[in-house]
DNA sequence: CCTTGACCTCAACTTAGCTTGAGGTTGCAC
DNA sequence: GTGCAACCTCAAGCTAAGTTGAGGTCAAGG
């Protein structure tokens, strides 16, 4: 059995679909080569790209931060657990940024019921200085991506 | 002067935009009254059913939840301190939810990088009993919304 | 009365993260 | 050599949370 895997072969291994793997080539996070006929041919190693894709998904990263983390990945060789653990330990990082991040808004949601304002001027919760809080979305001005 | 506001008024006062406010009504966040010719009038309590909305947002609530959350506030009757404090204390209780599960996302993968595995087969991360950690994307079908 | 700025509706565009469908090839099995 | 599943590309659609623009109306001051 050949070391190549078709993409239907990726994605029954992955658990996602065939487009969504697609849809990943597309956005940078695999390059797969191409048969004579066209069609992609994965190597084993895309597995497990994929796999931390997933994960690291769930913890909340874009697309475009994964691709980021996964070309630190060594090109040319197969990736050693040394080098899937150094880019794991980096999304810890993120993680708990972000777990400290949303235990200052509880903190300070914490303050807010206590004095029942929830008033735009005097809120703490309302500081800019968290933006990214949530990744979120929020209307596009007051978060500050100027008007224009 | 007034009681009502008009939305441009709404708009100075909540620092969000003319159309945001208008989607906001299309979402039933708001549903001020019209004039005669019209124009939308707003109560003044709407500036704080827009704070409330906004500090929410950036806890990571969608419209849709903030929604929920604001139907709880009486009807008819301006909301009191403590109408407010109670919707407070809902969102409190899922920022707390979030971020438990996120402090167990990273305790697995403290595991993981222990491990070094991220296989999806063993990997504690995949446990779909946690999907909702980033309220995030994925791929729908690994995420359970079935393919049909 | 008339101008002007604020308001109205409705439709189309944006980004992220995919899915779905149309229409066309490839490759393997019989 | 033929059938059919699996593959290919490309375009369009979906949701969230708005923005932008066109075309039209309202209201208040001079």
């Amino acid at each position: 059995m050949s070391p190549l895997l078709t993409i239907g072969e990726l994605a029954r291994r992955t658990g996602l679909s065939v487009s969504a793997i697609r849809f990943y080539e597309a956005k940078g996070l695999l390059s797969p080569i191409r048969t004579a006929g066209n069609q992609r041919r994965f190597l084993r190693s895309d597995i497990r790209r994929l796999s931390f894709a997933l994960v690291a998904q769930r913890l909340g990263l874009t697309l475009g931060e994964i691709e980021e983390e996964l070309a630190r990945l060594p090109l040319g060789r197969a990736p050693t657990r040394e080098d899937w653990q150094s880019v794991s330990r980096r999304i810890r990082d993120r993680l708990e940024t972000r777990i400290a991040l949303l235990e200052r808004m509880r903190d300070r949601l914490d303050g807010c019921i206590g004095c029942g304002c929830l008033s735009l001027d005097r809120c703490a919760l309302y500081n800019p200085e968290d933006r990214a809080a949530a990744t979120g979305p929020g209307p596009r001005f007051l978060l500050g991506d100027a008007p224009l």
